[in-house]
DNA sequence: CTGTTAGCGCTTTCAC
DNA sequence: GTGAAAGCGCTAACAG
């Protein structure tokens, strides 16, 4: 592989000329000899040595970001959506991702590890806790970084969210609309979502607006199966208090909730309409096709980019905390009360 | 951050002693010296910059793998699982993983430049085309690389596959022994992937070997909706004539088929039996739940991981392609003629 | 046993 | 206009 060197030699300049015409660096170099070196560069095939300019700048062109964990058992569509627009961004910034795993309890000491071999650059974190352990850390060790996803924190920080209560929102005013009065939720246990937390309070607080009580609200850990429990449950009900439409927290468990009505001999949409959240693939398919809420995820990852560059660009300034609008997708899951 | 000079001159040594205690060189190092450079080490918080050590050695301890496309309408699960097994398997030999995009039609300037700025070490490639133009790019730069997945070419090169023949020829197997005679099969178009050919092969070959004819094979594009149009044709046909079992080239075509089905009024399982492949984590959540032929994803990533650590450690000879048994996973949709 | 030094490939200040 | 040389942080001959 020809250095720089090579090319200096080859050209009969010194290296340091080469490095300005290829830098265009130097104002001062003749034009003869730019177009010499160009040509000599291209001839012989020399490509810069990424490692050693690095070292250079102390710089890696690489952002960190760690994988979600046990993608085998789960399907957790969104987050693999937004590391794959988040991997666009980061080239179009002339970046690259650099993936890494970690155990689920216990975060931090593989990005100390990275920040202190001076690994990445930064780091883009998802799937942010209520109180994240991998924020504090980051914040201590003064390493620059972006989220996607809100935490609670002491110190500001930049992150991109979804505004999950429009959303909520939205839906729930959605099903008011269509004449329903007695609006069920599916949702996750608290404990290990702060996500579901958010949701929650957000449906609570729309039924409110609506006059409406929120007292029909199942948990469980995110799963088809909890989708389906809930609706095992709610059939038990007397019939005059059994909800007509149902707020899923994601599309997965209106999956379950979807199957396990059409097994009760419910037919969704017409008997019971149906909400859910994330807008998977396979969402448009099922049938009746479901209406939910999609997030913005291109948009999130961009803007993550987007707010991790000004950040490196000025570290002194944090970039405003940017929410994004999700949509309510409507399809065919939700029906007008009679 | 501290480096190697603040080390030494903390302890009042050389660098060279530094760097030969930190790394375990020249045999020669007294007790107390040792001690006192390590002590001096954990005391100030050095960790060495790996970017240095990097252009030391030439080499990056990074290796390439680019995203498939288009996980926001497709839902590949197959290779979300294999990233994620590979990153953990890269890791555990001291590698991190860089991901990287490139436009479908032409991948290979993005592999050639990764290569020229010598930002990589390696390449681990997955859906491998017939003719892939990534792996003849690769062999002619003479970088080293893995693949999941064959490919035709000239010259061998190592890769881990999964024996779907093995797969098919279960499923058939299973179908047969359930007493089926008319049994169909959903594929994709050839032209754009290779992988059905393989399977589309294999199915043929074992209705053959059964006695059976394998004449009723829908093709379509790889999507939820070519399980459904398949239904839909099949119905069409005379009574006697309509298929009894349907082995489906992926669990989503199966789930298409399966809905279809239903909506047709037809019990799937009891009168129709459905088998997939890939396993989605969604498969056994269905109603009935999906029989399918399960891809040891893990270990291919490991697998494939392995390999290239061969290959790296003697670039001369080529590891032997790894041919890994996929599991027809019995459950509930399908049953034996009565 | 430990230190001096060259060098990995590149950029950039300072001289000429 | 161009080149010599220092230096980014680290390793490893080679001296001593």
């Amino acid at each position: 592989m020809p250095t720089i060197k090579d090319v200096a030699r080859e050209a009969g300049v010194s290296i340091a000329t080469v490095s300005y015409v290829l830098n265009n660096k130097g104002d001062s170099i003749s034009a003869p000899t730019r177009a010499l070196v160009l040509e000599t560069a291209t001839r012989i095939g020399y490509t810069p040595n990424v490692t050693a300019r690095n070292l250079r700048f102390s710089r890696t062109g690489l952002i960190g970001y760690a994988w979600h964990e046990a993608p085998s058992n789960t399907m957790n569509t969104v987050l693999d959506q937004f590391i794959y627009h988040l991997a666009f961004a980061a080239e179009a910034e002339g970046y690259h991702l650099l993936t890494f795993t970690h155990p689920t309890d216990d975060p931090t000491p593989v990005y100390d590890e990275l920040i202190r071999t001076r690994r990445v650059d930064a780091f883009i974190l998802a799937g942010t806790q209520e109180h994240d352990p991998r924020i504090e850390l980051l914040q201590e060790r003064n390493f620059p970084f972006a989220c996607f996803g809100r935490s609670q924190t002491d110190r500001p920080f930049t992150y991109v969210d979804v505004n999950a209560e429009q959303g909520v929102h939205d839906a729930v005013s959605y099903f008011v609309e269509l004449g329903h009065k007695r609006i069920a939720m599916v949702a996750w246990d608290h404990k290990t979502y702060s996500t579901s937390l958010i949701r929650v309070r957000a449906f609570q607080q729309a039924m409110q607006t609506h006059g409406l009580s929120a007292d029909l609200v199942y948990y469980g850990e995110h799963s088809e199966d909890t989708g389906r429990k809930a609706l095992q449950q709610w059939v038990q009900l007397p019939s005059d208090e059994q909800p007509t439409a149902v707020f899923a927290i994601s599309d997965l468990e209106a999956i379950g909730l979807m199957s396990e009505a059409q097994e009760h001999g419910i037919q969704v949409g017409e008997q019971l309409s149906i909400i859910g959240f994330d807008d998977m693939p396979l969402s448009q398919h099922l049938r009746p096709a479901l209406t939910t809420v999609r997030q913005p995820i291109k948009q999130s990852a961009e803007a993550v980019m987007e707010n991790l560059m000004a950040l490196l660009a000025n570290s002194d300034d944090i970039p405003e905390p940017v929410m994004l609008m999700p949509e309510l997708v409507k399809r065919k899951s939700c029906h007008a009360i009679p």
